[in-house]
DNA sequence: CTGCAGGCCCTTA
DNA sequence: TAAGGGCCTGCA
């Protein structure tokens, strides 16, 4: 067990913050992550944390919660800078991180991401995982997989999105050349993929790659755009900032006057 | 029964 | 380069 009390950290809003479809509440205070083929335990009560996990091995959480970036810094900014709107996601999402998952995995759950609501997404990345153990399949794990086990999990149209994805990369196609390259270049390579768009490739650039300078635009972030911005939103002016931005800007339009629907969480916005 | 959900691709003009 | 239609599936 490692305990610690950590700022800016709100493992509950992290799980609803549209970036990882494997965070699930476990009931009252505890959570588990599954990730790097580890099911992590967590219990957070205000500022502290129990993690299920030896000290050593918390190194590994550390820099997956991002925990070695001062996010006060990014809220000072934000205050600074006079946006209301954004000030009021800042304070909503107060406890938002980036999480640094694993590339693969991350290229797999956007493209299935696609046109689908997320208790869907995670149904399917769950039943992807069983034969598994519940571990995330590498690329070679399912590379004799045909398209139509693929279609058994409900992939609808975006079978041969993946089928071409697992097959581009088990048999010797090379994604983590995406490390070494910039922002622009790496979204260039991704966009090359059939069924990775802006979009997609954007959020795997920000979720896979840390990108932040990333900017992910779905409906949700266009409606924002469209609703607070009159249509136009300079994201490049936030620079590095640009995709811890658009998750705030993300989790305050989805949550602040919904119900939960995908992890039975209730959010509490701060004083 | 429709409509639609965290897009992408292809076709037109 | 902008706009529009089609696409799998499951659920309201």
């Amino acid at each position: 067990m490692y305990e610690i009390e950590l700022d800016d950290f709100e493992i509950g809003q992290i799980a609803l913050s549209g970036q990882c479809f494997r965070i699930n509440k476990e009931g009252g205070d505890c959570w588990s992550v599954f990730a790097f083929n580890r099911c992590l335990k967590i219990q957070q009560l205000g500022r502290l944390c129990r993690f299920d996990c030896s000290d050593e091995e918390f190194k590994i959480w550390r820099n997956y919660f991002d925990l070695n970036t001062d996010y006060s810094k990014i809220k000072a900014m934000v205050y600074k800078s006079a946006d209301q709107y954004l000030i009021d996601a800042v304070n909503f999402g107060y406890g938002i991180r980036i999480l640094k998952q694993d590339l693969w995995e991350v290229i797999v759950s956007y493209i299935i991401s696609q046109r689908n609501n997320i208790v869907r997404i995670k149904h399917t990345i769950e039943k992807l995982c069983i034969p598994f153990g519940g571990n995330f399949p590498t690329a070679n794990d399912l590379e004799n997989y045909s398209e139509a086990d693929f279609v058994k999990l409900g992939l609808g149209y975006r079978v041969k999105y993946l089928y071409n994805m697992v097959q581009f990369v088990s048999t010797g196609g090379n994604i983590d050349i995406l490390r070494e390259m910039s922002y622009d270049s790496a979204i260039k390579y991704l966009k090359q993929f059939n069924g990775i768009g802006d979009k997609i490739a954007n959020c795997i650039a920000l979720f896979g790659l840390y990108k932040t300078e990333a900017f992910p635009i779905d409906v949700w972030i266009q409606r924002i755009i469209d609703k607070y911005y009159n249509g136009h939103f300079d994201f490049r002016r936030y620079k590095k900032y640009a995709g811890i931005i658009q998750q705030y800007m993300f989790f305050y339009e989805r949550n602040r006057d919904r119900k939960m629907d995908c992890v039975n969480a209730v959010i509490t916005a701060p004083d």
